[in-house]
DNA sequence: AACTTGCTAGACCTATCATTCTCATTTAGA
DNA sequence: TCTAAATGAGAATGATAGGTCTAGCAAGTT
């Protein structure tokens, strides 16, 4: 009898999302379709169905990977010595395409989450770890007295978190902006809005 | 023979418009169709074509008078005399029925905008009346010596005007964020950031 | 080699979309 | 009052969506 190989079709699984994620950044979770989807992983209808059970199931898949490689980022960039810097850094340089089509996707994900239970669900868990992530960051930085004791933590690191969202729009409100001082300014904002008050 | 009467003609667009803004509010520009939206107006869709051309033209028409009340509302915020507690109590409490559609849809323009040109063009034309508003402010209050002379006006007005479409992610993220305090906290994040900074 | 099972393709199905067509009804102006 | 246009409804149309079916082929196992 033959059996199925875990590897390969672990591999295909992969090739097929990576298809469908520079599908959903080119046009979007409802207006990539499944015939997109196939055209660029270069498979039929038919054989995607063998790896995903719905186009709903790939969307949810896209948005864990996409999401859980923000994570990942974030923790790298807490551990670094200028955190707030690196932060801002990564805004600008995606490191590689996948980093790049999770940015993209970014702002999709959030409208897609006020509609669409199941998003709506990953998008809050994997901000939840995001959010504690940077919380943790905050209270290390406070008891170093590097950050205003005065601020929550928690609070803080959501707005943080959503400022950095916001960032996204800047360039689609203005496609002319100059990112590199706006970048600066983001520094000086966040630097300002930490730094511990003096009386 | 029989002339159009514009006085009706116009009424009834609104109520066509009206319509479409909750169901695009409900499900997205993309996800809402033309049979939602005439069940929602309560007509067919043939008397729909009597006033709008297709779809996208409903699309345009719904994001320049969002945008448009954006803008107006921005100006009268600016001319208040805290102007950065009239901001941020402004995030909080849409005033009418519009402009909550418009608060809810404005995650989704960004992300139209990203791929459809038409949408890019209107939000980036009310984007640039906006961040002249914030930065005409910006300059008077550094006259005053009320806001820090160090900050580009054209560049911090459009950091705050994206900080602004941050905030729109806070409950999406978490649905159980404590809205009044994330709001206070923007308040303390925005003064910090504009307050001039003592040597 | 023969059999059994997985892999793959692409035609096909059904639903739904935006849009158009046809037709009935109402109403303003001659 | 007569009539042409405005107003309205709803079936029809063509395109396309997501998803299924069938069947040939490939590859282990015996």
């Amino acid at each position: 009898m033959r059996t199925v190989d875990p590897v390969k079709h672990e591999a295909k699984r992969r090739e097929i999302l990576d298809a469908a994620g520079r599908c959903f950044a080119r046009k979007g979770f409802q207006g990539a379709t499944i015939s997109n989807i196939c055209a660029e992983a270069k498979i039929s209808p038919g054989h995607l169905y063998h790896y995903f059970a719905s186009k709903e199931a790939i969307v949810g898949a896209i948005a864990e990977v996409g999401l859980e490689a923000n994570v990942e980022l974030l923790a790298r960039i807490m551990a670094k010595p200028d955190a707030i810097a690196a932060l801002v850094a990564e805004v600008r340089h995606p490191k590689d395409q996948r980093e790049k089509t999770g940015q993209v996707l970014l702002l999709d994900m959030l409208v897609e989450a006020g509609r669409n239970p199941a998003m709506a669900g990953i998008l809050q868990e994997h901000s939840r770890k995001l959010q504690t992530l940077l919380a943790d960051f905050i209270r290390k930085g406070q008891a170093r007295g590097q950050i205003d004791p005065g601020l929550d933590p928690e609070v803080a690191a959501g707005i943080v978190l959503c400022v950095g969202d916001g960032m996204r729009a800047l360039a689609l409100r203005n496609p002319e902006v100059d990112m590199g001082k706006s970048l600066d300014t983001l520094k000086i904002l966040l630097s300002r809005f930490l730094t511990p008050q003096k009386p």
